[in-house]
DNA sequence: AACCTAACTTAACGCTGTTAAGTAACGGAG
DNA sequence: CTCCGTTACTTAACAGCGTTAAGTTAGGTT
């Protein structure tokens, strides 16, 4: 049972070896740059390789998001520990927005581009893997707590009001950064800005 | 003088037959269907005649939305006239969403996509052609009626909290509306939600 | 030793945006 | 009226894209 393995071991790592040049290109110069042939080149394989590894190009990028948006739901494990639940929400809506900041190429293939057909790899509603599920454990903290408004008794309609506005921060800057018919203030104050705005918002 | 109106004339028409067939592709079929081949088809023109009009796609494209830019601002007069700035800063966030959802073609060229190099052909600052100037106008009646909250003092820092959060809505519907992976909440329900939260944490 | 299958490569198809080169029509000048 | 140059196109082509069909090669199984 020696060989059988080791072929199977062999398959994984050059599936890896792809996703990470699709990666790599992905984030030094963006979706554009992502093609088949440019993977190719990288990890020096024909074109058409690529495809018996990942059904299409769409597979491919799908499977690299997916990836990635584990990790992302990961960082916020580093702020799960602050004990009062609105400083935790605080916590988590700046860090949100660092990570958008820090992967803009990946922010805008998860949140900001239509036809993601969801993830199969991921545990869904589970708050270490799933950030919406993760949101949703802090809002209901806050609730618990007696300082969730009533107007958002429903623990979903308050998540995502919360996570609507933390992502408008977020996508405005992604999209929007280099248009000079605004004049932006600096993003870290829209971030706070937003962040204080929810506070009052939706809390008491 | 006459043969060289007649000439201007017939050339802004077939430029205007070339930004209908785009806009009528681009909003029936989305972005991807625009293609300059299917222009061409449209109008029963060779695709290369396109190019003697506009420079090249991304400058067709932008003209198309820096024109119906104009008329999306325009849409905001007609709640220009209610009073109380707090009520017109609520309408108009209704009406902004209701833009988003009737256009998403249009709201993702204009706002989830970057690389826009900003438009030269609308008045920038004039709250009648400029959407963005007509949100400022909102919140400085807003401030002028001792409204706003102290920390938002500065206009350009309230009005793009305020848009951030009402594009967060819009932005999160258009891509990830058909995302099993959230249980959504009615689009409608989502948008008060951030309305109120908006008037509860930036007013006062 | 023969064979089969997994893992590739080469060549090609149809699509894209864009350009070079050619053509036909028209307005003005000699 | 003729010549000429500009304007407005067309046809043909290029380079690049995702993807597929067909051919090749190496390694494990029988």
């Amino acid at each position: 049972m020696g060989p059988k393995e080791r072929r199977e071991r062999e398959r994984e790592e050059i599936r890896t070896r792809i996703l990470d040049a699709a990666r790599e290109l992905f984030v030094s110069e963006g979706v554009e740059s992502v093609t088949m042939r440019r993977i190719a080149d990288r990890i020096e394989y024909s074109p058409t390789a690529i495809y018996f590894h990942f059904r299409d190009k769409d597979a491919l990028l799908a499977e690299l998001c997916d990836c990635d948006f584990r990790t992302f739901s990961q960082n916020f494990q580093t702020v799960a520990q602050i004990a009062d639940p609105v400083e935790r929400l605080r916590a988590a809506g700046r860090l949100y927005v660092e990570f958008g900041l820090k992967h803009p190429s990946h922010y805008r293939l998860m949140f900001m581009t239509p036809k993601n057909p969801g993830s199969k790899t991921i545990d869904k509603g589970n708050p270490e893997e799933d950030a919406y599920a993760f949101l949703k454990t802090i809002i209901g903290d806050v609730k618990a707590h007696g300082r969730l408004r009533d107007e958002y008794a429903n623990v979903d309609l308050a998540a995502q009001v919360v996570w609507s506005a933390i992502h408008g921060v977020v996508s405005l800057e992604i999209a929007k950064c280099n248009d000079e018919w605004v004049e932006w203030k600096p993003i870290a104050e829209r971030a706070e800005g937003v962040i204080d705005m929810i506070e009052r918002g939706v809390m008491q």
